[in-house]
DNA sequence: CTTTTTGTGTAACGCTCAGTCAAGATTGGA
DNA sequence: TCCAATCTTGACTGAGCGTTACACAAAAAG
């Protein structure tokens, strides 16, 4: 019973990453919000209950879609340098090819608004944490395989990955170029 | 001829510095800064004509600083592979040591007012570049010692290292602690 | 001592902020 | 058809924002 909802939640939340992204937490402005995603003040608030709320949804939408398609992407029967370097060349790519250098949610979130905002600590930790178990899992049967030495620790390397790829996020932010960035992937897979 | 000023300079830019370091940039208010400088509002404007010029100042102030320190433990007559280790693992602690976890402020400035404050792109880009020249002569100065090999790409690898150090300030605002850092240290100078 | 110049402190400005609320719209059920 | 529940809208609130104007204090110059 009641009225039912005109707007799509999750079409919504799409609207407020961009949003978030492009201009990150405190920059961003409820009315951006609202002219963003088409929504009157009330709704939002009806539906989020407040700007920190908005924001936990939108981080967490971004969360499941980026790791999900990082998943995808390390989930191939190929040899892990391979996969891995295509993995940090896309990342390069999706760098240089934005013209507002956005950078990674995950990554500003988690420099904007760490340690304060616990619950973005939290989505910030578990999607690190993810993709280094993701990375770790490749490694993993990449060592079985025989493509890496037999004793090498498979965890660290693939925290050395993800900390690899937090740094590329700032290096791009930095405004550094497709060569330098490449270099460092390059340079980064000799760890292997 | 004129009244003399009743602060100093440098003392005032380091108290803002500890404020937009602590805080970020958005999330300052001038409030905050009169609090912490313990100057009225007029005298800050007289002094630095707007909050952006005094964030400016702060950045500046911390990017020399930060940079001379840097330099100082880069220039030792030791092994490559100690030096960088012992900057990483310096950083490292630095991290963990730090309760409020900050980060540094040049990466925080780079996530938070990149790319559209153009004077802090200005003073992030010549201190990532700084730290990257640094890290190149090390380096150059241990090829030709023979600690590397020759066809070492000095430069390239100096990026990387650059771009780790990035890494581990994001890595330590999202928590990890001293043993997953210190992890990550050794694996990134597996590079050597 | 007076004038000129500069620094300091405060009150106030216009504006935008995040958040609220009441009135109207739209639905399902009785 | 009427009621109850839910959603939408937009005006509104009080607080806080960055910035400015101005009166006063202090120091150098004449």
């Amino acid at each position: 019973m009641g009225r039912t909802r005109e707007f799509d939640t999750e079409a919504v939340v799409e609207r407020a990453v961009e949003v978030f992204w492009r201009l990150g937490y405190e920059a961003t402005s409820i009315q951006d919000l609202v002219a963003a995603t088409g929504l009157g003040r009330g709704s939002i608030y009806a539906a989020f209950g407040s700007k920190d709320g908005l924001y936990a949804a939108a981080l967490k939408q971004y969360s499941e879609r980026s790791g999900a398609a990082m998943a995808e992407r390390l989930d191939r029967d190929e040899p892990v340098r391979v996969v891995l370097r295509d993995l940090l060349l896309h990342l390069v790519d999706q760098t240089v090819d934005d013209p507002e250098r956005r950078g990674c949610l995950i990554t500003n979130s988690a420099v904007e608004r760490l340690p304060r905002d616990r619950t973005a600590a939290r989505v910030v930790g578990t999607s690190l944490d993810r993709t280094a178990e993701a990375i770790t899992l490749v490694l993993r049967r990449a060592r079985e395989r025989g493509d890496l030495r037999p004793d090498a620790d498979v965890t660290a390397i693939a925290d050395f990955f993800v900390t690899t790829i937090q740094g590329l996020r700032v290096q791009g932010k930095a405004g550094a170029d497709r060569r330098r960035l490449t270099a460092v992937v390059d340079t980064a897979l000799a760890v292997l």
